[in-house]
DNA sequence: ACAGCTTTGTGAAACTGTGCACAAGCGTCG
DNA sequence: CGACGCTTGTGCACAGTTTCACAAAGCTGT
């Protein structure tokens, strides 16, 4: 978050910011800011604040980003067609470097400038360009075969958007992104807001007269 | 979590489930599942488990999941037709109720069943429906403008792809999925794999030589 | 009816994260 | 060149979360 609102000020024109703008850009407190902004050293001035580019090449440094990662897309569905077609991506560091699908209607067509490959040929694709990370598209069903593949391909990070929980070996890391969730947790406050009444009690008396409907 | 899990063992045919069993589908402690579900009450039976299908029924009526919510997009680009296009959404008890777009070459035009209509309609759209929660699917500049005619129209949760904060009135929940962020997230253990030797240093001795650059 | 086994529900402890408050340090201005 | 104002960096306290550990409770078989 910080390296995002850090480059789009730089982009503004602003050079130095202080921990309290910082904080009120993102919405959290100043003191965190600091606190947060002293794991990658001491690199703040007192009396002035941090200074922009320094702070968002320090931050780039310790996530990685000193180089662009490429990425491998596997499922070249509607999912798959929207993350190799957006450029967004490209320019935040993480060029789409290849796109593999198993339908032979998908293969060999173009989406976002990648040509989409066979399944098949992912150890090829990921070796060529030392790609490390691997995105998930395909349906909830293949999710774990695609998994399969990217980890026997050498991937060793990947990023979910199927809704089901992979395995995989120790030493790969793995995030999800479960857009149902995310509406659930809207749901949720939607709930609450409709009946306030009920909910002060949520937690004091959580069993509120429904006790006995599971025998 | 839980409910996604709940819900794919009943599909198996599973119809009790201990805390242990929960907490290794889901990667936990067994504890911490027995405390979670006591908020919702005490369903469990001792030396028995929980009622997979009983358990689902209450996460769904805590989440506040007893009727469906409609949502409406804005955007009708790459994103906002997958997101429309997609019956996920659907199943999890999310319809898309509406998509709304300002681009001419898009109003009219069907995505995922539902006509795009003008931005202007929106307030209509949420109207006629009773949605409460909206997608924002637009370009980073316009999502700001999204949000609100979002709130205007009386939207009262929001979902944002876009990769920029959105400002909203208080009491308004905002989520936002931010791609980009995750695969940052990925990178930095990639980072982390290939210097190990540097990084157990991290903590201990930030400022690692560098400190005057930033004179 | 009761012993033995299993599993929940939950206090208490351990751990992790957040926020306050202030000394230390830097820049500026008279 | 020293006083003053501003902002960082961090010790400490508080808050929240996770885990442990065990009594309570249910089920089965005798
Ligand atoms: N479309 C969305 O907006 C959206 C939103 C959230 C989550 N998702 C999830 O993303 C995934 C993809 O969704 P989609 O709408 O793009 O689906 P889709 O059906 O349009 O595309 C899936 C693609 O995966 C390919 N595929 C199937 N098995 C494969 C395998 N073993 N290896 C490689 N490719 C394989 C198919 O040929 C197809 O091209 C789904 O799991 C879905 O739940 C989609
Ligand atoms: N495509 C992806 O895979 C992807 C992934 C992550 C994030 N995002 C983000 O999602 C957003 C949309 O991405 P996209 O690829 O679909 O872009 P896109 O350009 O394909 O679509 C954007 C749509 O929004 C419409 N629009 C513009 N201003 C509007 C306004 N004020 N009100 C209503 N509609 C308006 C445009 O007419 C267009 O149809 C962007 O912010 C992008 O950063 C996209």
């Amino acid at each position: 978050m910080y390296l995002k609102l850090l480059s789009d000020q730089f982009e503004l024109g602003i050079t130095n910011i202080s921990s309290e703008e910082l904080a009120e850009l993102g919405g959290v407190n100043a003191a965190k800011v600091r606190k947060d902004l002293s794991y990658l050293g001491s690199y703040g001035t007192r009396g002035v604040g941090y200074d922009v580019e320094f702070l968002v090449f320090q931050i780039k440094r310790e996530l990685g980003l000193t180089h662009e990662w490429h990425v491998v897309v596997v499922g070249a569905g509607h999912l798959g067609n929207a993350l190799a077609g957006y450029g967004g991506f490209g320019e935040r560091g993480f060029p789409v470097g290849g796109v593999v699908d198993v339908d032979p209607a998908k293969i060999g067509t173009v989406v976002g400038g990648v040509r989409v490959r066979h399944l098949d040929e992912l150890a090829a694709v990921v070796h060529s360009r030392k790609i490390s990370i691997g995105v998930i598209a395909t349906p909830a069903v293949a999710a774990q075969h695609a998994a399969d593949s990217l980890v026997s391909a050498g991937i060793t990070s990947i990023l979910n958007f199927a809704p089901t929980i992979i395995n995989t070996p120790h030493g790969i890391s793995v995030r999800k992104v479960d857009l149902a969730v995310e509406l659930q947790i809207l749901s949720y406050h939607e709930q609450r807001r409709a009946n306030v009444r009920e909910a002060t009690k949520l937690k004091a008396v959580p069993g509120n007269g429904r006790r006995g409907a599971s025998a």
